[in-house]
This record gives structure tokens, sequence and C-alpha cells, in this order.
DNA sequence: GCGTTCATGTAAAACGTTACATGATTTG
DNA sequence: CAAATCATGTAACGTTTTACATGAACGC
């Protein structure tokens, strides 16, 4: 059910069509909010589009077809977002494997952990180049999806990943690695 | 594929029923990392046993079963967790519902960002009292499920969250709400 | 003994992925 | 004119949720 939203969000922010909406999720907010493949995005934009919560703006070459919401769909939208729903549903296989390395044996354990910080040390680095480069003006990137928004996010999410791998790592050296190792 | 290792990785820290992984589930790797119910952890941990990854280590009453990882398992889990596998597939409603506000028009969005940070305040306050709770002995509960490793995730996950919803309240009001808005 | 918690399951429906499919337009 | 990219779709399969189901043990 959540993807009618995200679509109608995105759609929200400005026109867009199937294939725009695709990379959308697959640069901005598929990374850190929600996930989709156009196998999926394409029926769910007719049944919204049958629906009359977006409608076709505009027709392009090669089949495209633009989509804008309508007022219809923005009440929608608002509606959800209004609405508490305090239950989640998190996902996030990055998250699972960090919290599954403290479950393996001490020296397992650090080397994998610190494998998994390099990696994010380098997943930084590259939000790092691209948050400048919207900063330093390419106003089309700056408005694609949740641009600047999600790569803000992006950046201090993955920052506080690293900060506390490190000290994961930290608690593992100071001897407490599996209380039941030992017990077993 | 994910919930198979979720379950290995808790049962590698210690011996656990379905029922118990369903609550660790609820309480700490669900909140953060991977979510399951019962009514899907139950038929995996059969799967599971059948393959010869876990086995019942104990039986209780009212037909418990308490399952141990086996050296085969230990060795599956080991290797997914070894191999790179650098797909996301990230599923977090409620990031989804922080990066939708900021589509809304500038003072739905304000309103809404506000009592998202209102909410995320409270959820930063349980945690602390929870956190608080392990550090001061509590010894059971400190091993539930990742307990004090995922109570620290969330700890920093939460303060993050929190300060992202500040600085794009703050973008809000500072005159760019909407780029398209008035455009079109 | 009554309500709650413990404990496990099944089946249908909804959601999501993978594999397959097709053709138009642009770029070099 | 060949390769890459744009652009949309369908069908089979796998995963996850929802609704239904049952009964044993415990606390009051």
């Amino acid at each position: 059910m959540s993807l009618r939203y995200a679509l109608l969000g995105m759609l929200c922010q400005e026109p867009a069509s199937g294939y725009d909406l695709t990379k959308y999720f697959e640069k901005n907010i598929g990374r850190y909010a929600w996930h989709a493949k156009h196998t999926q995005i394409y029926p769910e934009l007719n049944r919204l589009a049958d629906e009359g919560l977006i409608r076709v703006a505009e027709k392009g070459a090669r089949g495209r077809r633009t989509y804008g919401i309508t007022a219809a769909g923005r009440a929608e939208l608002r509606a959800w977002l209004v609405h508490p729903s305090s239950k989640f549903g998190v996902r996030n296989e990055y998250i699972l494997r960090l919290f599954l390395v403290s479950a393996l044996e001490g020296d397992d354990a650090r080397e994998l952990l610190r494998i998994q910080i390099e990696r994010s040390v380098r997943e930084l680095e590259q939000l790092r180049a691209i948050v400048e480069e919207i900063d330093r003006g390419a106003p089309k990137a700056a408005r694609l999806g949740f641009g600047r928004v999600a790569a803000e996010y992006g950046l201090r999410h993955y920052q506080t990943m690293q900060d506390w791998a490190k000290w994961a790592l930290g608690r593992i050296h100071d001897g407490e690695p599996r209380a039941h190792a030992k017990a077993r």
C-alpha cells in the first residue's frame, strides 16, 4: 500500500513518467525509504490513473506518458500522511547484516565489521560528491525526486551507521563479545 | 531469503523457540533491520530444521520447541555474511512518510514535520529508558535478541532522524518550499 | 474457573521479484 | 547502421500479510 503513496508524493513535486519515477526510486527514495522496480510501478500508475488520483498530463515520444497528480490524488496523499499508523515494517538487509555480524565468533565479527565500515566510508564519499554537485547549482538534478532532501538523509544515515559500527567494534574488543559463547 | 539468516543469527546467539524469536523481532531486530511475523517464522523454522541448519535442542511445556543452531547453520550464516551482495532493498514506511511530507504545501508540511519530530522525541525517550535498564544490569533483557546492540542503533538512528527532520523544517521555512508549486 | 499469556500452526490474498518481451529514438 | 538508452508492459514465481484456528498452562 505504501507504493502508491510514494508515487503520489513524487508526482506531487512535479509531473513524471513511469520511466522517470523508476529512476527516482533507484537513485533517491529507493535507497533510504522505499524500494520498487518498474514492473511494479507501471501497473500501479495505471491503477492510480483509473482511480482518478493521477492523470496523463502529456504524451511524448516512444509512447512516453507524463503523469500529473490530481486534486483527488493530493487529498489522498495528505489523508495518508496525517493519519497516525504507528506500525513499522522495516526491511533493510544492510542493517540486518551489521546486526548479524555481532552474532559471529570474535575474530570473524571484527574482520567483517571492519569491511562494513570501509564500505560505508566509500558510500559516504560518493554521497558527499553528489550533495556538493547539487549545492553548486545543477538545477535539474536538484529537483529529481527528493534529490537534496534524500541526499541529506543519506549523508546523516551513513555517518550514523559508521559511528555505530565503530562503537560495536569497540564493544567486541572490550572483552564482552558473546556472553553465551563461553556459557555453551 | 533474508529471513532465514535473521533467524540463524538470533539462534547463533542463544537457543530460542519460535515464540521467543517472534518477540525478538517485535522488540529489537524488527524495529530497525528486518521485520517478520510468527506466521512466517514457524514454517521457516521447520524448513531450517529439515535442512539441518538448526535442531530442536529442548522440548518444553505447551508444545514448546527450543531450537539451537548447528555447525552447518553457522557455516551457512557466515557464508552469507562474507559474500558481498551490494544490492539494497530498503522498505521503511516511517522514513517514507518523512520524505513525502516535504512534497506537501508549505503550511501542511511544516505542521506534519513538527508532529513527526514530536513523535521521534517520545520514541527516543522510551529507548533511552530501555538502554538504561539494560546497562543497569537486567541480565536477561540484555541477552534477548540483539538487545543492547539494537538499542544503541535505535538511539543513534532516531537521533539522526530527528536532526534531519529539523533540518528539513528549517529548509521549508527558508523560503524554498517547493520550487515547482510556483512554476506550475 | 476465567481471562491472559504461551505456543504453534494453515490457507487465501496481497505484494514484490525475476524472467521474458517488444519496439522507438538517440548517439556515435 | 549498430549499440545504447528510452519506454512500457506481462506472467510465473516467491515472499509477506491477514484472517482463521486450536489448545495448554498460568495467575488471580
